[in-house]
DNA sequence: CTGAAAGCGCTTACAG
DNA sequence: CTGAAAGCGCTTACAG
């Protein structure tokens, strides 16, 4: 079943059923519906490869990433489905390793080739202005996640992490606790930066400042954050609570407080940020920052899909994406003081 | 940059272009290396639109799954990805759900329209005899991933759970454990029967066999793992080791263990199945058995390139997947018997 | 509002 | 061992 048979079938030209294909607007209704007609009955689909190449772009959509937690990238490409499909536009991944020599080269060749009909980003990748370069010069949409805006909107998902970080602080210094510890991600994360700057505003809010002498430095990993707090809890003065910039190493700090015996929320209590599944395996459950992934990817998909759909990206109302604290089992009123 | 400009560039015709690219045997090895040097020279790459056009085959590998897991997943495409890359080929994955009325028809759509290069599928979906129904009626090329095997070698990655619940079995029963329980997966999956085959004949060899009072069925779940694990824990001969059919459960049976005050591993031996990130992460840190999953997604994935590097599938030496137990914390001799 | 011609960048089938 | 012609299934640019 080619376009050739459809129109034949139709008793018109192939180029009026690429007009009902392609949504044109300068087709008398009647033709449109009998050519409709034609094409459910036959069960006809277009082929991607050949528009693709008469259209010189195909109907991928790339998402590149280089994001370590399976549960983030599960649940963003999900999202990003959700929007994909239906668009008659299918998912490309595209993992990759910032740090490799050839790394610039390979997305390069990847997008160039592939003519990718747009190209979604997380965190660190979004935030890697040569991979925007090769992007504008390949002329290839392109939506980028991150934690603070970069872009113009059109190519943004802003996530607001500052707002959810504010929230644990608030949570915390709610709960009576004075001495709270920041672990913080890796400086080359923006992340990192606008989740301890939202925690030391919700603490400002409450009349605490964030203790610099309280603030240690992570990699976003379990074994970061036990070695963080192992540091924390031999202070003389510990921290009564700790939070932790995401929820891996928040539960590297259960099991250090475990090693320094310490009962988890009654000594201590630990707040992480992400919501991994894992958040409420773990005994405490714990308490964390949610942020709605798989809403991130949806959202992102949605601008590129925004011209199949007839829409203006401009007229897309812009969805805010706001974090939310979980209060689980792993943070408790300060004790005895 | 096209098939054109190089021909015209190395001054042959655009077919012995192509017949470079495809590596063509009947070419003078001078006219061969001429047209390379063009083609290093100028940074040419063939577009894949055009070629899957011409061949009306992609250069597209397709992933079909309805696995829960995130780590699963992930890791699976990146076993993909590792063989799929330097075979000029891309990585479109496609979640799906079994149940769901469109299921048949998504799938068929999926698979002839976009003219997949092969396909690989994990359990469940590489269980259901209807997908490959259809993707041998489009005459798509495809590998199974399987606790048993299904297929032709050449369509099967066989992952002979069996043995390694023997592997658990064997480790539970040498540690002393008489009275042990064995938590299945649904029954619609073959690795919960593969599974519970194996523990059973890795029992036997220690003179035990599987008390059938002592077995559930769960979801693959953490919560059908809590609800099963609670069941046997009130017992009267309540069991001193539980095998569960996957991490999951057993981070559920976990969760029953503490609730009902019983120390892990002194009252209480646990063994999972998958060896998940979040097994070295719970307290205490959980014995399972691994599943090599990223080479079981690259070794499927080599079967479908082997064409294209050349080779015969006939000719691969089918590397087995073995799983293996890694010991943990979870388990430990029966105590004061 | 509709169509005939040319073309997207490659390969197949046929020659020589 | 190499090439000229036709074609893969669509769309663009131009007419009318």
């Amino acid at each position: 079943m080619t376009i050739n048979d459809v129109a034949r079938l139709a008793g018109v030209s192939k180029k009026t059923v690429s007009r009902v294909i392609n949504n044109s607007p300068l087709l008398r209704a009647e033709t449109r519906e009998k050519v409709q007609k034609v094409i459910a009955d036959s069960g006809f689909a277009p082929d991607p490869q050949a528009r693709g190449l008469a259209f010189r772009r195909s109907f991928l959509v790339g998402m590149i990433y280089d994001n370590p937690s399976p549960n983030y990238v599960v649940n963003m490409q999900q999202g990003v489905l959700d929007a994909v499909r239906g668009a008659g536009l299918e998912l490309v991944v595209h993992p990759c390793n910032r740090a490799s020599d050839t790394f610039l080269s390979d997305v390069r060749g990847f997008i160039v080739r592939q003519k990718l009909f747009g190209v979604v980003m997380p965190p660190s990748v979004s935030e890697d202005e040569r991979v925007i370069a090769i992007l504008k010069e390949a002329e290839c949409p392109y939506v980028r996640i991150a934690s603070v805006s970069l872009d113009e909107p059109r190519h943004m998902v802003v996530t607001n992490d500052s707002s959810g970080a504010a929230e644990a602080a608030r949570h915390l210094a709610g709960l009576g606790h004075r001495r709270i510890a920041f672990i913080s991600g890796p400086d080359s994360f923006r992340s990192s930066h606008e989740r301890g700057r939202g925690f030391a505003e919700g603490l400002a809010e409450h009349g605490l400042t964030l203790d610099p002498a309280y603030v240690r430095v992570g990699a976003y990993t379990f074994e970061s954050g036990v070695e963080a707090a192992r540091d924390l809890l031999a202070m003389a003065d510990r921290p009564t609570a700790i939070f932790a910039g995401n929820d891996e190493m928040a539960i590297g700090v259960m099991k250090a407080a475990r090693d320094a015996g310490l009962d988890v929320p009654f000594d201590l209590s630990i707040c992480g940020f992400d919501d991994l599944p894992m958040a409420s395996r773990v005994w405490p459950n714990l308490t964390t920052v949610r942020l709605p992934i798989r809403d991130m990817g949806r959202m992102a998909a949605e601008k590129l899909t925004a011209s199949i759909r007839g829409l203006d990206a401009a007229t897309l109302t812009q969805p805010e994406v706001r974090p939310s604290l979980v209060v689980r089992d792993s943070t408790a009123p300060l004790q005895g003081s």
